[in-house]
DNA sequence: CCACACTGGTTTCATTTGTAACCATTGAAA
DNA sequence: TTTCAATGGTTACAAATGAAACCAGTGTGG
């Protein structure tokens, strides 16, 4: 992954572009620029808004911190993309009857309407990237990022 | 790496965790914030900063276009990240002789021996992680990121 | 019952980032 | 040569982010 020029303590050198986090990064970058697209074209979205959108598409209704979790979102990312969701009417909370510092939150019909027009948007987005792919290669990465998943501990 | 829940137009669900953008994006986030760990309790560089130490110290001398376009970093942060590094006396600029709008810049000594210092950490960080994997995963997932890079077309 | 540490979530503030406007210089066209 | 589009780079402003302080509300130990 990484070349060394010398073999001594002389200078080494680092080649960026094979440095893997270097080249995870700039990859992971550019996938989801192009991909915001699709949700900032369409509705204005931010990331944390789009991620907090599908969290909730998925499972129906989540607490701020399910969704911070299942989306790796810092809390206040979380809890602002949420006041703009219910700014837009998107989605409503529901505060919990036994914990009163919980609130459920559930999409609305236009959250959900929101969300249904969305889905195929991303599906095809996926596949038509997938699709530039051999089979051999989609395999290769799927299990290559899963694989990497594994070594940082951060199951 | 989608599910459809239902065939016909009956709500269909995207379960982010499989999606691509997602897991690659989440991936590259916990991998370069660990990464960055090194560079910023070592010496307190922003990412923009660290790259633009490695740029140059990869390639010796460059303006301040070819490193962004090498690093994947927009102009400004470029500009940004240069004029800390100046500030700390890493780097110089030296104006092009034939055209006045370029600068030249090159490592000081003591960003050289910033960059020297910081490069066997960077290939140590790496080695700790892919040593965590198989041989098959490692060459699993380099294959995989070339070949999502080449399918986004942006070579 | 009452401290007191903890948790869910929001807000405040400082930093980082992106966009667009900008300045200076260049190079080609009129 | 003057003009004008394009380029290298910086700056100004607005938006996004992260850290830490904060405000309930909870739940445990005395």
């Amino acid at each position: 992954m990484t070349t060394k020029r010398e073999t001594s303590d002389e200078l080494e050198i680092l080649e960026l572009e094979s440095f893997l986090p270097y080249r995870l990064y700039r990859l992971a970058d550019a996938v989801s620029r192009e991909f915001s697209r699709i949700y900032k074209d369409r509705h204005g979205l931010t990331r944390p808004e789009w991620r907090t959108l599908a969290g909730l598409g998925q499972h129906g209704s989540m607490t701020a911190t399910a969704l911070g979790e299942q989306s790796a979102m810092h809390k206040t990312k979380v809890s602002r993309a949420v006041a703009e969701l219910e700014r837009r009417r998107w989605l409503t909370r529901t505060p919990d009857e036994k914990d009163r510092r919980i609130e459920h939150l559930t999409l609305t019909r236009a959250g959900l309407a929101a969300y249904r027009e969305m889905v195929p948007l991303a599906m095809e987005f996926e596949q038509e990237l997938l699709a530039k792919l051999s089979a051999g290669e989609r395999t290769a990465i799927t299990n290559g990022l899963l694989a990497l998943k594994k070594a940082l501990g951060k199951d």
